[in-house]
DNA sequence: CTCAGATCCTGTGCGC
DNA sequence: TGCGCACAGGATCTGA
């Protein structure tokens, strides 16, 4: 899916249909990671918020003084785009388009259906137990120490780790992999040796990332657009994320990818040294 | 509890 | 040009 920055970008972008009411909706029939909610309430109601929590936006619509709170997930490959309704065809894996007063269509569109659409109050199921925004205070390397420490201390990777949504929402492989690669930790790295100080940088990064993505309008990713025919704001400044052979941006040395939890992760060898005792 | 692997699905890009 | 395969932004579930 796209990562948090793409989600906030994806919110911020729906803000100029607020206050507009819905005057049609299509779908398309197919099942997404859940079957789509039944949408023909949500005829003549009005957009009056957009909310955000991890990956997950919560559109809410006025009907008549009661709130309907629609639940959006974007999967690996879901976005939501708005055109005027008169020059965008509706396409192969646009699986709902709501049409609003003012002639603007917002289209999901998700060739996966790894996503969902769901009502809020059917979705317990996965809004309890994740963990903190990464942005939030209650996100820190005090944090994460503890939960590596309180138990049995924890010895799989650091990657695996911030990519888990118990832990803290909203890390996905991107930003995950450039984070390590600025922390200069290996990704493999088993958790419990990370010291405070580490995890201090770690987290540093992390937010510093996030940040900055979602400052210049969200995204690192190839395809990923908002709006009407904007090209994605793809940024080359990714450091490490998908560039398996390529000289590290540091030292020149060529970086190199390993499987963790199944995916991709590239990291340079000689500025993340896999390091099998605690600290540096 | 922990954790690696499978899984949902289509599109893309590569080697042959 | 076409075919088969590996892989892609997520997140949950299963079974060892």
């Amino acid at each position: 899916m796209p990562e948090l920055p793409e989600v906030e970008t994806t919110k911020t972008s729906l803000m100029p249909l607020l206050n507009h009411r819905i005057v049609k909706i299509e779908t398309s029939g197919f099942r997404l990671r859940e079957p789509m909610a039944d949408l023909s309430s949500l005829i003549g109601t009005r957009f009056i918020d957009v909310k955000r929590r991890a990956k997950y936006l919560f559109l809410q619509f006025d009907k008549y003084g009661d709130t309907l709170e629609l639940l959006i997930h974007l999967g690996m490959s879901g976005s939501l785009g708005q055109y005027l309704a008169t020059t965008q065809p509706i396409r192969k894996h646009d699986h709902m388009v709501i049409t609003f007063d003012h002639g603007i269509r917002l289209h999901y569109h998700d060739p996966r259906r790894f996503g969902m659409i769901i009502w809020k109050n059917h979705a317990q199921k996965y809004l309890k137990n994740i963990g903190p925004e990464p942005l939030s205070d209650a996100f820190n390397a005090q944090y994460l120490y503890h939960i590596i420490h309180k138990n049995k201390p924890i010895t799989r990777p650091i990657k695996s780790l911030i990519m888990e949504q118990k832990i803290v929402v909203g890390v996905g492989n991107i930003y995950a992999t450039e984070s390590l690669f600025l922390s200069k930790i290996h990704p493999a790295t088993p958790s419990f040796l990370l010291t405070l100080e580490q995890l201090e940088i770690l987290v540093g990064h992390i937010k510093a990332i996030l940040v900055k993505a979602i400052e210049v309008g969200g995204s690192s990713l190839k395809d990923f657009s908002v709006g009407d025919n904007q090209t994605g704001y793809f940024q080359q400044t990714l450091l490490a994320y998908g560039r398996e052979g390529l000289p590290c941006p540091s030292c020149h040395l060529p970086m190199e990818s390993i499987k963790i939890v199944g995916r991709a992760s590239v990291f340079c060898p000689f500025c993340q040294p896999l390091k099998l005792t605690m600290g540096n």
